[in-house]
DNA sequence: TTATCGTGGATAATTTTTATCCGCATTAGG
DNA sequence: CCTAATGCGGATAAAAATTATCCACGATAA
């Protein structure tokens, strides 16, 4: 059982876009730069999270990503499953009636037991995510993190983010 | 985040040995045959759950594998980390601090709050599948599955164990 | 003594993950 | 209008993990 890498740059992404203002936006390059990642493949999850309605992307010059919506309201699961897609870990490949003396497929109806409790442990696991708001995660890391960090990061932001012209959407 | 196929051979393959009498024992091909996989690769598995304590394992002809300890203390997270290993599926990459300004160690002590967040839902997840033990899941196979297909695995079973010369151990 | 079985290592086939590249559409700025 | 920066999508390749097979070996029941 492994998650891939996109996921944990996934979420520092969405971490620091929560700390662009307004409408403004940050390259993807930038955020590549940010965490020593290949740009391109970044680019690939960056897409995901936008595919899923959980990043806003501005084409062109000055363009790049923002969150869709506060990050308030996304959570850690809205972007594992954004970027490692919705199946669940255990697949039940219903070896039970791959045997060589197999029943009619009346026999099988019931669901396999061994899937049911696997994947009620899923549950679990997507509910704890679920708890877990970006807002949180960037609350925590204001607080807590080394001030020299939080520093840098928020000079990052600062000198990365790309103020959008005044569509009609909020401005700070 | 994917489990891999042996998790679920390996947990049918421990159900079925809930089956066998007392220190009788089940061949791994007599298994692989059950469920229609590769015998080669799916003593693979057996043998990690044997490295792990859960199964025992006898050499020779009328050999083969028996649990190691009753189903009750078996539950489905001891054979998902003998199988999957023991790693979490979230590895944190600490690409925190791989950007190009990074900051001296000092400032990184304290723990991504990301991977803190992520290991948490985990412990959810191991902990749901610790309280699934090996025997709930054949009891509710044996009460709540067809019966065609409970009698074609005790069958199975009855045909296939193989008794044992009498050690110490408790004999049916 | 022989045939059956698990063990462990070596190896290969397959699939998934990771990564790169290129052409395209969009668009800010001059 | 032109240019350059940027995201988008597809094709492709490189790397790694998973899945699968095979063989030589030790153990052991008959």
């Amino acid at each position: 059982m492994k998650l891939g890498e996109g996921v944990e740059a996934a979420i520092h992404c969405a971490a620091m876009l929560a700390g662009v203002e307004g409408a403004a936006t940050m390259p993807g390059a930038a955020m590549a730069e940010a965490f020593g990642l290949s740009p391109s493949y970044l680019l690939k999850h960056l897409n995901a999270l936008t595919a899923s309605g959980i990043l806003e992307s501005v084409p062109g010059p000055s363009g790049g990503f923002r969150l869709a919506r506060p990050a308030e309201r996304i959570t850690l699961l809205d972007i594992v499953l954004a970027v490692e897609g919705r199946e669940p870990a255990f697949r039940c490949g219903e070896i039970r009636q791959r045997g060589p003396a197999r029943l009619d497929a009346s026999a099988y109806v019931k669901p396999c037991g061994i899937s049911v409790a696997m994947l009620k442990a899923e549950r679990a696991y997507r509910a704890a995510l679920a708890e877990s708001r970006l807002s949180d995660i960037v609350a925590d890391y204001m607080s807590d993190a080394d001030p020299r960090s939080v520093a840098a990061n928020c000079a990052f932001v600062e000198r990365h983010q790309r103020p959008q012209k005044s569509s009609s959407t909020k401005q700070a």
